[in-house]
DNA sequence: CTGAAAGCGCTTACAG
DNA sequence: CTGAAAGCGCTTACAG
């Protein structure tokens, strides 16, 4: 800028100005500026720029794992509503490690990130306090994090579950299992939730066993359907029916959506959401916070809707 | 820091040393800087750090689509390398649209990163060069870019298709189509070379018909078996084929993993290859730029492998 | 319409 | 072992 300034014969306020299309300059000084630039292939130094503005114009999307397709398509939700705002995005996985979350967070905001969008790993986020002290914005998607109250983007798990064995029930099954390993896990809390309350409103009882199923325990156990809490539960589930069903012929619904489900045998019902809506959500309550809103936290929930296929799904088998 | 420096008593650079760990400071000294520093919840600003010493320990990932598997998975690859270095990563997609591409690659350099890994839009990439000759490394990915010469890390598509198709010969095919499409891409123009390098080897002729195969012509094609050049024609096919392979009960081979490929009926043989891989030989290459190679342009070429299904494959027909 | 000065938050030489 | 000065590339007040 400073040599642009010299060979058009000009102060560097004036270069400045041309550069930022800032009025009152005469237009034949602005050209005497604008051939010096491109003679000398100037391009303002945008990270100088922003130490003196304060703002840098970037976000953090720190998510789980960026190869899962889950995270990957809910950073480009927010990859879509950034670039409308002008923003660059940086990225991060944490793999689920609160130490690598907090690593990636602080170095973040070192680099002084206006916003930050992340998918809590099980630890605390007291780390984060002061930065928010400090003006950064935090959003939180998929899970509320622990130990701090903070803007949330979050999917309808418990609708989710619900109308899955609403869809079940409605077929006539009544001994419905819930196939979800962890159950300290948030998603699978939530996803609990929704089949107790479809079974409860329903009139039908819940046998401990069927909701501390294992996908080898299928075969052997008493339920004509189960409900799958992830894509890696479902597909267990249907590794242990087989191609045919199994001679259980068991319904199977699964939460998260798979490629060519309606190629699957057996064929599948699937209640799935769209990750982007959560990323386009999550930053636009970010930008709310850069733009100045200041009041109360707020909490957004994104449905998920059921793909069913009735006709070839199977009846309980008595 | 001044703030530090001042609350500690001190001089601007004593509190730089501490924050660097550089030697030279006693120990008395710094732990007085040590204490300022926590007090004030004082974070050094990597930006100012960083405009002082240069390089800004940032690279640029430019994918397609962020939302696709492949995309998502090669930038993790990208990461994992640029943690290594201590690096952090911007990411963005283009949607194919070059005006797209130059946008984001320009407001990358304007923010100085070290480097940048791109998957090359169909258009030119002129705009680029002075961005080089100012210092930023360039790696492209998946394709090489088409007026250009630079490091790129590529798949080895023309080697598998040629093991697919090979595949198809061993079991006994030999009227084998292939569906692929746009033949001026990149990639499909690499497949169809292997595919006709494998049947070429065999001695088997290949009728003109049977590389212009639409998804909807296969049923009445005169093949008895087919090489998909994507996820997305191997499924167009399998749709068209139906569920038990159709009346054709025609082999598929496809190009690109696919979730429970081995639930699919008809059956499903894959060519598939890891696209992490992909990303951290090109973060190789790039780092081997910043560290200073600055030898010839390199290629690197990512094998991929054949998953077969033999049992359940079909043999020809006739 | 144009410019000289001070400053963003840090580091790099150089002195003491 | 410690510090005062100058500078990275830009912008923000303020004068003229």
């Amino acid at each position: 800028m400073k040599d642009v300034a010299l060979r058009a014969g000009v102060a560097l306020k004036t270069v400045s100005r041309v550069v930022n299309g800032e009025p009152g300059v005469t237009p034949e000084t602005a050209s005497r500026v604008q051939d010096a630039i491109t003679e000398l292939g100037f391009r303002r130094n945008e990270s100088a720029r922003l130490l003196r503005t304060g703002r840098t114009a970037t976000l953090g999307y720190i998510a789980e794992n960026w190869a899962d397709r889950e995270s990957a398509a809910l950073g480009r939700g927010v990859e879509e509503v950034a670039r409308e705002h002008g923003f660059l995005l940086f990225t991060g996985s944490t793999d689920s490690d609160p130490a690598r979350e907090e690593q990636l967070t602080l170095s973040l905001c070192a680099r002084r990130v206006d916003g930050l969008i992340i998918v809590p790993t099980p630890g605390d986020h007291d780390y984060l306090r002061s930065e928010i002290e400090a003006g950064i914005a935090a959003v939180f998607v998929l899970r509320p994090p622990v130990t701090m109250d903070a803007d949330t983007a979050l999917v309808d798990e418990h609708g989710a579950a619900r109308a899955g064995v609403e869809h079940l029930i409605a077929q006539g099954h009544r001994r419905i299992g819930f196939l979800g390993g962890d159950h300290s896990a948030y998603r699978s809390r939530q996803l609990l939730g929704g089949y107790s309350e479809a079974m409860a409103k329903a009139g039908l009882p819940v046998d401990e066993a069927w909701t501390s199923l294992t996908p080898e325990g299928l075969l052997n156990s008493a339920v004509t359907a189960v409900f799958c809490a992830s894509r890696d539960y479902t597909a267990l589930a249907l590794r242990t029916l087989g191609p045919t069903g199994g001679s259980r012929r068991m319904a199977v619904v699964g939460f998260g959506a798979f490629d060519m489900a309606e190629h699957l045998a057996p064929r599948l019902t699937v209640v799935s959401y769209d990750p982007a809506e959560v990323g386009r959500a999550a930053a636009e309550l970010l930008f709310g916070r850069l733009d100045g809103y200041s009041g109360p936290d707020r909490k957004v929930q994104i449905p998920a809707t059921l793909v069913a296929r009735g006709s070839a799904e199977f009846p309980p088998a008595d």
